[in-house]
DNA sequence: TTGAAAGCGTTACCAA
DNA sequence: TTGGTAACGCTTTCAA
């Protein structure tokens, strides 16, 4: 900036204001300010600004893995959050600092608040991390979870009616005469949780025996799951559908249950949850629970730049909604 | 850090130190300074170091979408390659500040550089902007993009052998009897443009005669490639295969085909280029020619690294991969 | 081994 | 309308 005052003759002070499109600037002298900063490429640096106005016009989006650390960032309900924050971000004048965060790492979130690289945070899943998060929210306002809504908590979270759309999966495996539906996904994880609840009440309103049911704690990893579907299998229980935590899960079933030499879904029906874009071209086409994630995006940006403007705004829940494909054995609608 | 200083009864020059981890503060002394900064969270102010130091230890990833605005983050190609570069960038201890590009801008890349966000950028897909790339690398050394190597290009690439992947793919067309093989794609992308001279060249070689093959100019998004697709059947065109630039073309190409009734393969048989995770799940499967999206994003990372510390690279051409399923109507080996 | 002070490149306040 | 100057929070050189 010091050059292009020299240039342009006038004080470091005048350039800046002509820069940021103060009015106060005399016309003629802004224009020929303008002109010497484009033909130069000339751009404010960043991180002097930052300091000085104590904002970086950034976001950040931090990924806990915890519970999996082998669980890459390929993941494609990860994956496609991802895409519809970036484009949400950008369209709001913002930049996007992406921090994915590993096991061991202990005050992550406190960290990456107080480096100040941002001026809200947006952490997608809570993991095995609802402390963490629960604790630094004390303090941090303008920070927004995707993930369960659960009762405890005092941040604010965006996120799919779990309960419901795991209870709509599941009374509609129910009604299709499924007598025996296992469950698989990780209990410690708020939104497998919750989907588990709801698989729990859909059952009970059944006035369905619980016994009949049967837990497969799964990571979230495609191979995990697969290996647990065939160490079920091998176990030879009896069953004959499978409600899934996670979309990558019920895809990881199904593959298993081709391999153990089980029909889907005539021997077993698969239910899972995400919709993610590949589950429409799966074979069988799933039957899964739809998060609307682009709009999840939107309300996880909204909230942020409401919170950074001091506003307290409350968690969100958003519908999810059954789609009904084959995988369910069921007649498409 | 002022504050952490008050506390432990030294001067803010000796806090820093001790948190740099600088062996001339006495143990005793950093132990409490460490312990003070640990209890309130302390983490020293980026922007504030950042500026100091003339660093950002954080790699900008940007995405030109200047050829097709409607393309969202959400493209699988692009989505993936994200996902591998952050895992890659986070495990070399760096941060990742990422960036979509609207077609109006001009000036983008420029501008990133200049506002000192990071120390090196990585550019995803040349899109139209080849000339905008060539100009800034001349006197930026830490740019590093993923796209097609082209002749007359001066800056550092990464990608795919794409001719010779494009070769094999509509080789093994030839060899299963197809006569007359359409290609689906946008020439104005380099990468897509190189895909096309595969195609051509494998023609060629076969002496088939370039006429009987159609081009069908195609944007990227999904939509527009299933409407050019369904336009060119409607125009009554014959053709028994169709080589698409990419996967979400090739994936669009079929869903067009099997509205418009025609059988993949038995009528048209369908190959794409990308292998996005989606590919293997498609009715029928694709086949396609495989990028290995991991290995590309490490070459990338690496590179962008090695020139921050001053090194000269020259470009990285990775092997691409026929990966034969269903959709070109051969059998599975 | 520690303290003092300069400086990184901005922006904003106060004077002129 | 413009110039000078302080301050943002840190790191590092130089002195002590």
């Amino acid at each position: 900036m010091a050059d292009i005052a020299r240039l342009a003759g006038v004080h470091v002070s005048t350039v800046s204001r002509a820069l940021a499109g103060n009015p106060l600037v005399e016309s003629t002298q802004r224009e020929k300010i303008l002109k010497i900063a484009q033909d130069r490429g000339y751009v404010p640096n960043t991180a002097a600004a930052n300091l000085r106005l104590r904002r970086t016009q950034t976001l950040s989006v931090v990924i806990p893995l915890h519970h999996e650390a082998g669980q890459a960032l390929t993941d494609p309900f990860f994956v496609s959050m991802l895409g519809h924050l970036a484009d949400e971000i950008t369209q709001r004048g913002y930049g996007m600092y992406l921090k994915k965060v590993l096991p061991p790492a202990t005050n992550w979130l406190q960290g990456l608040v107080q480096s100040h690289r941002a001026d809200g945070v947006i952490v997608i899943g809570q993991s095995t991390e609802h402390a963490a998060i629960e604790a630094v929210s004390k303090t941090y306002p303008p920070l927004v979870v995707w993930g369960g809504h659960l009762q405890q908590q005092s941040y604010c979270t965006v996120g799919s009616d779990n309960v419901g759309g795991a209870r709509a999966a599941v009374e509609h495996l129910i009604q299709s005469g499924r007598k025996r539906i296992v469950f698989m996904g990780d209990s410690n994880i708020p939104e497998m949780r919750l989907r588990q609840d709801g698989y729990r009440l859909a059952l009970a309103q059944a006035s369905r025996s619980a016994t009949a049911d049967v837990q497969i704690p799964s990571h979230m990893t495609a191979d995990a799951a697969y290996e647990a579907m065939r160490a079920y299998i091998r176990e030879g229980e009896k069953f004959d559908a499978v409600f899934a935590a996670t979309d990558v899960i019920a895809i990881s079933a199904i593959r298993a249950l081709a391999a153990s030499g089980l029909s889907v879904p005539k021997d077993v029906a698969v239910v899972g949850f995400d919709d993610i874009p590949m589950s429409a071209y799966t074979n069988p086409p799933l039957t899964t629970v739809r998060q609307d994630l682009q709009r999840g995006a939107k309300i996880l940006v909204d909230l942020v730049l409401r919170r950074i403007d001091g506003e307290d705004t409350p968690s969100a829940t958003m519908p999810a909604e059954l789609i009904v494909r084959e995988s369910s054995g069921a007649r498409r609608k």
